[in-house]
Parts: structure tokens; C-alpha cells; sequence
DNA sequence: ATGGACAATGTTTTT
DNA sequence: CATTGTCCAT
């Protein structure tokens, strides 16, 4: 029985636990993924099922690969044919199988962000929509949003103007797509979702299949996912799912940690493991992480505890501002590894918004230290990566017109707005996409196809109708790298983007690294890696083999650990963020997000803020993040003036540097002392009790924002309510 | 059709 | 300030 050789009582009840549905509450570190694969590997290995019955859902291709792995070493080769991957990976594989039942072809392609948000611009220009008025980014969110609500456009809920003008881009948008024979991220939920929620027999071939369906980061699924899973396993009702509300971090993005109550009251029979021995963090770094996040209401608490000792005390620091804060976590960096304290890919440096790492990446690079970055969007948004994936996609998939008007005049061949108006209506006469449409006229020179365009034009068009063809028809006999090779040598894109500069050479080398990633797609095909590029995320990112610090952010550390734990630019606006403000859900968010940082350091957990932020060019006075107020004082190290505004004590004491340095704050909050504080208890009227989450003065009252059990979140004027303070 | 010069505008987090 | 879009001269 090694399946179970090494955990605890909790984890062998989860690893063993009977048929029906399975809760497993995991606390940070608390053993979470081996609990999984040790399940997967006795589920196969003592229960005898079969592995392709089996599917696993975790957050991240690096998570499912790990994963994979690791049951490959407790149960060797049984473990092929299972089905493991993230959501999207999943749905992108089942919809080109079953893409007969759906109105795409199978090889479509998948939109990423930037390609959403163009398409979004042409539909609002075609339905003559201003951009001015409709942000396409504000549109668009409100599509993804509607997308993972399982809300198609006829069922989009109108009560304004604004959602009418939605519902119509939405709409448009949608048959866009269709006629690029592309799916965007939302997509690939959406439509498997109704794939099989109208196909009966489509859905018990799917769910009959998936005897046992696992997933990991259960908090973060939105509706589309829990209905998917839903689906997948309502045959055989084997659903173990593991997740950690306190860890919920993507809501933006329509994940919905009430999922975890939904399932409880979906499976009212469903058994519960809840893990809550941390083997990850010291004593100190648990403790940190309590009390932040008991401060966010309506939560069951939990108690982690581990036997690794106290520990060390976490490092608080103030810092004059981000360049100064750079400077602090080198030197600190530094000092650690001259003492050989820690290696370097031993430490972690995560920050609130991908803007902040640009300052601490210019520090490592004058210090000449190497270190790693993660994040996708870095390498593929980078213009180059994004001209070659067009012309493999455009190549895999010739009706992806977004595509193709992006390498169509790449490098300059002389095909201006003019040109491309021909085309598209030419293209919209004959019935087919500008793309089929070069195609044809590369085929057949003297088509009818060929009418209609200037004599340049047409000769332009249809010699690269001729390229694009040779290239489509080689597609099948050569493999993604030669491939490559080919349309950068008929380009001549070396020297379109190789110009001499230090940038060009830069970009250049950029394709290189492309050039290696398409060599490991040498097998599997254009398609896997079309796909591996739209899906990567960007923890996929991360190369575990160099020894070097790590600079990411909040969001894209979790399910990771590290010994040492910098969390830098602690500051009100940044985190909590600004745009959190005004919004409770929101603000919760953004503790668990702190929260998350904490939890992934072992050892070490340095905490940094500043009083200044140069932000938009301007040098500009910050206030501490008010989170840290939250911290015991007896669990940090270096004592800063914030700590003397801890929530019990009051702002009175609050030192004198901060008011002078924060002059915004100077004018009201501090001239009239609050009378509530984060934490404190109160009774309210009609709501009944309460707690306390933040409060500020405004006009001369005080706002505050309360939980009321049972009732939710309110907002209340504090000479109006009537608040009773209980003790 | 192309590329350069200027203005305007805006920063969360990501599969 | 840094990126993105728009206007204008070639």
C-alpha cells in the first residue's frame, strides 16, 4: 500500500475515499496535489480503473504535466490514455473531435486576447458603434463575462441602453468568429458546455467514459467549467473536487468560489476532507497569513498548523520608493546568497501588476544578476511572434482573416487600404473569405477571380496568393519547424526585422527561441502547436533547470512555493489596487490575494512598501497598504511607523511621518479621527451584527463598510446608522 | 502606399 | 512615461 505511505489521516481518507463525490477543503501547502496524483495512482493501481476513464482538470499545462508525471512514477507506463490538461486544453481537444456537430470545422483556430479585442473593434465599426462612447474593452468584458455565465446573445439580460448596444456587438461578434472559423478563450467552455447539455447521446458517451472526474483549484472554476464538469461526470457521480476558497483570486474573470457551496448543495451526500496541516511554511508565516485573511467575513475559518517551528520573523520594510525598494530586495538578494542562505532560484519576488516588474528587472540588470520572468504574454505579444504565429495559423486555418490582414502586408508589398477594400468586397461577392479567395487566385491566374483589381494589385495578389499556396499545400508533407523556416526564408523576414539595431537583433533572436519551441512540436503537428501557443499560461512559462530569482506576479504565483518570498510595492492603490476600491467583493479579492503571497513562502517572507510611487512619469506620496495593519506585531521584524496604526490601537497614534508624507489623506481622514476600525463588531438596527471592513471619512462622516451576518455587504453613513459598538 | 511626427490616452490580475 | 492611434508629407 505505498499509495498512502507518507500522508496524514486526512490525506489518506481523501486518497481512498469511496465512490460518489468527494470535497477536499485544502488549506496552502497543505498536500493538495499529492493527494491528487496518489488518488489517480490508487484509483488505477488498487481499484483496477482503467486510465483513460479517468480525467483530471488542473489550473495550468505546467500543473497537468507535473502531475502526469508524478503518477507516472508511482504507477509507471498504466498510466497512458488518461485525459489531463487545463479546461481550455480539455474542451479546444473535444471540440475538433466532435467539430461535425458544431458549426465550425475542426481546425479552427483559437482567438487570444489581442485577437478578441480587434475583433471586437470591427464589429463596432461595422455596426457603426462609437469607440469613444463603448470602450471595446469594457464590451468585451462584459461578453467574456456573459460567455462564462452560460449566456448566449439572445439571453443576455437587458436593463439598459448600454446592455442592448452589448447584446447587438455580441451578437455580430459572434458570427465573426464563426466566419473566421475561430473560438475565442470563453469559447472553448461555451460551446462544449452546449455540446453537451442539448446532445444527450453526445453527453452520455462522454459522461458513461469519465468514470472518475478530478479537479484541482475547484474555487477558481466559473459556471461553464462547474457545468461542464457537472456533465462530464453526472453518469458515474465520481467527482472529487479540491479547492481553497481563501485562495480564489480570479472572480474577474467569472470564477465563482461560491461553486464550493453550489457543489455542497448540488451533492448534498458528498463526503468532506478538509486539510489543514501545512507543510509548506513556518509557524510565523501561517500565523501572517491568518491574520490577514480573518479579517475577510463570511469565510469558515480555518486553522493551519505546522511542524516546522516558528521559524523566522517576517521582514517589514519601508522604502522611499519603487527604485529605492528595487535597490533594497538586490541587496537583499544579494547578501543571502554571499552567505549562502539561499540559492538563488530559492527566492521569489512577486508584485500586484505586471507594470511593476519593469523597475525590478531594470535593478537585476545593472547588478548583472540573472533572473526569470514569468509570464506568457511577454514573449508571444512580442510583434515578430506574433507576425510568424499568423502566418502558421493563417496557413493552418486560411479563413482566420484577422490573420491574414495582419501578414498580408508584412513585410511592405504595397497592399494599402485601398487594395484591401477590393479584396474583401471581391472576396464577400464570390461567397468566400479573403483568404480562400487568395487562395484561388494563386491556383488559377486567370479565374474571373482576377477581374475587378487594379492591374498592380492583382499582380501583387496573386503572386502572394501563389506563396500562400505553396505553402498551404506543402503544410501536410512538412513539419511545424521546416515549415517556419520556409515562409521566414520566402519573406525574407530576417531581414525585414534583423535591421541592425540592437532592437532588431533583439526580435530576431526572439524568433530563434520560436524556431525551438515549434522543434518540439516536430511530431505531434502545426495543430498541438497552434493550440500549445493560444493556451499557454504563464506559469507554463517558467523553466525550473536556471538558478535564478524568480519575478512574477501575485496571480501567477499560486499553486507555487518558494523558501524565500519577497512581496514588494505593499502600498493603498496598488495592493489592495485602486480599482478595488469601491468594491467589497473586490476588496476581499485582494486579500486573498496577499493572502496567496504569503502562503507560498517557506522560510522567509520579506514585506516591502514604499512612500513614494513613481508612477505616469511623476514621483508621487503613497500610503501603506492598509492590510499590514493587520499583521501581529510580535511576528515582523524591523518596526515601521505603520505598525503603530494597527486596527485596535486607532489612527491617533499613527505617526507623524505618514500624515506629512501622504498629503491627499491629510485633508480628511486624519483631521477627523474614525470611530470605526477594521474588526471591530458592531449591531446595526435592522441588519443585526456585524463586522467591521473599512471605513473613511468623507464630507465630514464617516462611510463604513460592513458584513452583516446573513445580510451581506452595506455600506453605511456612520451619523445616519446608529451603530452600536459591541465588545 | 508608406513612414514619420505628433497627440491623446491610459495601468489589475489571465485561460 | 510609454504605448497606441491619427494626421500629414513624401
Amino acid at each position: 500500500m505505498d499509495f498512502l505511505s507518507g500522508l496524514n489521516e486526512q490525506q489518506q481518507q481523501a486518497v481512498i475515499a469511496g465512490l460518489g463525490p468527494v470535497l477536499v477543503l485544502a488549506g496552502p501547502g497543505s498536500g493538495k496535489t499529492r493527494v491528487l496524483t496518489q488518488r489517480i495512482a490508487y484509483l488505477i493501481g488498487i481499484q483496477g480503473v482503467r486510465p483513460h476513464q479517468i480525467m483530471a482538470v488542473t489550473f495550468t499545462n505546467k500543473a497537468a504535466n507535473e502531475m502526469s508525471e508524478r503518477v507516472g512514477q508511482l504507477i509507471g507506463d498504466h498510466k497512458h490514455g488518461m485525459t489531463i490538461g487545463t479546461f481550455h486544453a480539455i474542451c479546444a481537444r473535444f471540440l475538433r473531435r466532435e467539430s461535425e456537430h458544431l458549426p465550425f470545422e475542426s481546425n479552427y483556430v483559437i482567438f487570444d486576447a489581442d485577437d478578441q479585442l480587434s475583433l471586437v473593434k470591427q464589429t463596432l465599426r461595422e455596426l457603426n458603434i462609437d469607440e469613444k462612447r463603448y470602450r471595446p474593452q469594457s464590451i468585451h468584458s462584459s461578453i467574456s463575462i456573459a460567455k462564462n455565465e452560460l449566456l448566449l446573445p439572445d439571453d443576455y439580460p437587458i436593463n439598459n441602453y448600454r446592455d442592448e448596444v452589448v447584446q447587438r456587438v455580441y451578437k455580430h461578434y459572434q458570427s465573426l468568429l464563426l466566419s473566421n472559423n475561430a473560438l475565442d478563450f470563453d469559447d472553448l467552455l461555451l460551446w462544449m458546455a452546449y455540446l453537451l447539455q442539448d446532445n444527450p447521446p453526445i453527453r452520455e458517451r462522454y459522461a458513461r467514459r469519465y468514470e472518475h472526474v478530478l479537479v484541482d483549484e475547484f474555487q477558481d472554476t466559473n459556471l461553464a467549467q462547474y457545468t461542464l464538469i457537472k456533465q462530464l461526470s453526472s453518469f458515474h457521480q465520481n467527482i472529487f473536487v479540491v479547492g481553497d476558497a481563501d485562495q480564489s483570486i480570479y472572480r474577474w474573470r467569472g470564477a465563482d468560489y461560491r461553486n464550493v457551496l453550489r457543489f455542497e448543495s448540488d451533492f448534498p451526500n458528498r463526503q468532506l476532507v478538509l486539510l489543514e496541516q501545512n507543510y509548506r511554511s513556518t509557524q510565523i508565516i501561517l500565523d501572517i497569513a491568518m491574520a490577514m485573511i480573518d479579517r475577510n467575513p463570511n469565510r469558515t475559518p480555518k486553522h493551519l498548523f505546522t511542524r516546522k517551528g516558528a521559524g523566522q520573523k517576517a521582514i517589514l520594510h519601508e522604502l522611499y520608493d519603487d527604485r529605492d525598494e528595487a535597490r533594497y530586495v538586490l541587496e537583499a538578494i544579494a547578501s543571502l546568497i554571499v552567505r549562502n542562505q539561499a540559492q538563488p532560484r530559492d527566492i521569489a519576488i512577486m508584485y500586484r501588476t505586471n507594470a511593476q516588474s519593469r523597475i525590478l528587472e531594470e535593478a537585476f540588470l545593472s547588478a548583472g544578476i540573472p533572473y526569470k520572468l514569468v509570464g506568457a504574454q511577454r514573449f508571444y505579444g512580442r510583434r515578430e511572434i506574433k507576425d510568424i504565429i499568423a502566418f502558421l495559423r493563417f496557413i493552418h486555418n486560411p479563413e482566420d482573416e484577422l490573420s491574414l490582414m495582419r501578414i498580408i502586408n508584412i513585410p511592405p508589398r504595397g497592399i494599402g487600404d485601398k487594395t484591401l477594400l477590393a479584396l474583401r468586397t471581391r472576396a464577400q461577392r464570390a461567397g468566400i473569405s479573403p483568404g480562400l479567395f487568395l487562395l484561388e487566385l494563386g491556383q488559377n491566374p486567370e479565374s474571373k477571380y482576377r477581374e475587378g483589381f487594379s492591374r498592380r494589385a492583382e499582380a501583387i495578389l496573386s503572386n502572394l496568393g501563389q506563396m500562400f499556396l505553396r505553402w498551404v499545400q506543402r503544410c501536410s508533407n512538412l513539419r511545424p519547424l521546416e515549415l517556419m523556416d520556409r515562409i521566414i526564408e520566402d519573406i525574407n523576414y530576417d531581414a525585414y526585422i534583423n535591421d541592425g539595431t540592437e532592437e532588431g537583433l533583439d526580435r530576431w533572436g526572439n524568433v530563434l527561441e520560436l524556431r525551438r519551441l515549434a522543434a518540439e512540436f516536430q511530431e505531434i503537428g502545426l495543430e498541438a502547436f497552434l493550440e500549445q501557443v493560444a493556451l499557454v499560461s504563464d506559469q507554463d512559462t517558467l523553466e525550473a533547470s536556471a538558478n535564478a530569482p524568480t519575478l512574477l506576479t501575485l496571480h501567477a504565483a499560486k499553486g507555487l512555493e518558494f523558501p524565500i518570498v519577497f512581496i514588494v510595492g505593499l502600498n493603498d492603490g496598488t495592493l489592495p489596487h485602486s480599482r478595488s476600491f469601491d468594491d467589497l467583493e473586490a476588496m476581499m479579492e485582494e486579500r486573498r490575494l496577499i493572502y496567496v503571497g504569503i502562503t507560498r513562502a517557506k522560510d522567509r517572507l520579506y514585506l516591502l512598501y514604499s512612500q513614494n510611487r513613481i508612477a505616469y512619469g511623476y514621483s508621487e506620496p503613497v500610503d501603506p497598504s492598509r492590510f499590514l495593519a493587520d499583521i501581529p506585531l510580535d511576528l515582523i521584524d524591523g518596526v515601521s511607523p505603520i505598525l503603530s496604526r494597527s486596527s485596535n490601537v486607532g489612527p491617533m497614534t499613527q505617526n507623524q511621518r505618514w500624515q506629512i508624507s501622504s498629503d491627499k489623506k491629510v485633508k480628511s481622514s486624519e483631521l477627523k479621527s474614525k470611530l470605526y476600525h477594521p474588526g471591530m463588531h458592531v449591531r446595526h438596527n435592522s441588519w443585526g451584527e456585524g463586522m467591521i471592513l473599512n471605513s473613511r471619512i468623507e464630507d465630514d462622516d464617516e462611510i463604513v463598510d460592513i458584513f452583516f451576518d446573513g445580510v451581506g455587504l452595506k455600506r453605511v453613513v456612520a451619523s445616519l446608522a446608529k451603530l452600536e459598538i459591541k465588545t
